[in-house]
DNA sequence: GCCGCCTGTTGTATCGATAAACTCGGCGGC
DNA sequence: GCCGCCGAGTTTATCGATACAACAGGCGGC
């Protein structure tokens, strides 16, 4: 492996002043910063990145911890993340967690190695106190758990978006609707467990809506949130007694709900409308396309890498718990026709 | 921050029996594990992950370099590839390289670095001596550029792959197609800038399929790669010239065509017939759903492994170039009523 | 003409973990 | 009863880059 020792020897100074020229943090004369070059250029010197960090202290390289790396709205994430971060000099490196508490809390306290000078993580199980795993490690979370304590914290409108999506399809003139994705109606309110997920929140918007329409009904219909979960959903809505309208708590399950409906035979808008949560790209372009409430993405990675540089400047600074603004996008999937 | 030497004197023993403790690597006996354990425990110990790889040299990560993250295929591909390397005890990052040959060539510069132990990369712009640019770095390269020599390569069965996809509408009696995604057709056999690539390797299939084929025409429609570029070539056929047959050359095309033909009022598979090539994992459950040409997607991910471990353990083994076998997956795109 | 200053360069110590060599007490073999 | 060996632990040196202080030399000011 050629080193900074070896640069400066081929160009006859020290190692230092290789140091110097590569980083540009000190003037070097021009002769000796051409013959720094040359040398590097000719050995295919590249720096260690280990060793600098473990001078610096930094990396200059920020994590993101998603459940899993397959779904649309995660690649998504990542890719509006990273082209962000690029901006302000930072490199993105994502990894999974598998969706499990235990793979979160893994990722938190394995960043805390000094791999990354930030890390974004996306949450869906870890409770608790995440600012005693992180340590002094900035960490901003996204997603919905309340007890989430004293982390820096982007969120989703879920209760106002999905109270809005139900909304709409009542006024498009729903009375029996379907949620998919939520857990069991009776737990809604349960503290405890997964008091305060997404998906929870977001079945209490719909409730809410739907006990503010007179004569409307809704039921819960769950089996996942994959989207061939979506798929079994959808066929089990078109099997079972009839709805009209069908809340999916996410765009990859409303996708597959749509599928799913086409097996049992009902169309969309016709027979049902649909409408998802999330706003993923390829909402716009599934066949009918997909109602989606859209939660401000870019706002929300805006908000991201504000909090992050914040905390990385200034690490006692006091929590923050933003909210993006949300939007209902209206297609095809609910309009009546 | 809390170093292995605070631990070591909390616990009354040298830094050395601590890294022993925790690493496993040597024997310790019972009560100064236990010793050990409880104050690096107490004291929230972390290891410091740059000052470990400095001195071992490894990282135990791999690196997946690919255009984007937000692509349906590449965010499948990462979430089997960290599942697989997870199995070999490895952690997989991914990063984004905007699909520029410039992106790639510093993602591999970069991981030279030390910061990866290998990198696997999803190529689709960067050629030439990818070896050179790698050292001795363990690359193993995904994509198929013919160009990238000297390194381990695992590539899919394009040109029969497409052929197959091809012959398929052919079968089914279509007669005047559409490729979508092609290069333009007088550039397919040029040699030069883009030789190679998947897009032109499968346009070729197609190619071949249709000379076989007595009174068969083609036609070639591109207009990008993304989604949105697959729903405005879909409306394009919808309003061009007529054809009952259209091979998209990736699946993420295909679903936007889809779209577009929808658009147009076009009603596949009534009017037209669409094959994707990928079969990620939405074209199962699109509407309606999309025959495919899959690649082989477990057998590659194992094959990419199989090269980088070996080539990790042999750094002097020959290269390897493997293709794994591609099966057409029929759905409803192309089922004649 | 001497002094302080500025510019460019160099030694030295250090970041934290660990490989390798070394120490030491105990124990079985001949 | 002595020797060599083994297990458990320690010491030392090192991985590669860089912060920091020290240092050489040129130059303008009084």
């Amino acid at each position: 492996m050629v080193t900074m020792r070896d640069v400066a020897t081929a160009a006859g100074v020290s190692p230092m002043t290789v140091s110097n020229v590569l980083t540009g943090r000190r003037a070097t004369s021009p002769e000796v910063r051409r013959a720094v070059l040359e040398a590097s250029e000719r050995l295919g010197y590249r720096l260690n990145v280990a060793a600098r960090s473990l001078r610096r202290g930094r990396t200059g390289v920020v994590g993101l911890a998603v459940p899993s790396l397959d779904a649309p709205y995660f690649g998504q994430l990542a890719g509006r993340l990273a082209a962000r971060l690029a901006r302000e000099g930072l490199r993105l490196v994502v990894e999974q967690t598998g969706a499990s508490p235990e793979g979160e809390a893994a990722a938190v306290r394995d960043s805390r190695g000094g791999a990354y000078d930030g890390l974004v993580l996306s949450a869906v199980g870890l409770g608790g106190d995440v600012r005693a795993l992180a340590g002094d490690l900035p960490v901003v979370a996204l997603g919905e758990r309340q007890d989430l304590r004293r982390v820096d914290h982007v969120g989703m409108a879920n209760i106002e978006g999905a109270r809005a999506a139900a909304a709409l399809l009542l006024e498009r003139g729903c009375r029996r609707l379907a949620v998919v994705g939520s857990p069991p109606w009776e737990q809604l309110d349960e503290p405890g467990g997964h008091d305060g997920d997404a998906f929870r929140l977001r079945a209490r918007g719909v409730r809410d809506a739907v006990r503010a329409a007179p004569g409307a009904r809704v039921r819960a219909v769950t089996l996942g949130t994959a989207l061939e979960d979506g798929v079994r959903c959808g066929r089990a809505l078109a099997a079972g007694e009839p709805v009209d309208g069908v809340v999916a708590l996410t765009d990859t399950l409303a996708l597959g709900v749509l599928r799913g409906l086409a097996d049992g035979g009902l169309r969309v808008p016709d027979d049902v409308l649909v409408v998802g949560f999330d706003d993923v790209r390829e909402a716009a372009t599934s066949v009918p396309s997909l109602s989606s409430v859209a939660p401000g993405h870019d706002a929300m990675v805006e908000e991201v890498v504000r909090l992050l540089l914040r905390r990385m400047a200034k690490p006692a600074a006091a929590e923050e718990d933003v909210v993006a603004p949300f939007a209902v996008v209206e297609r095809e999937s609910t309009r009546r026709a």
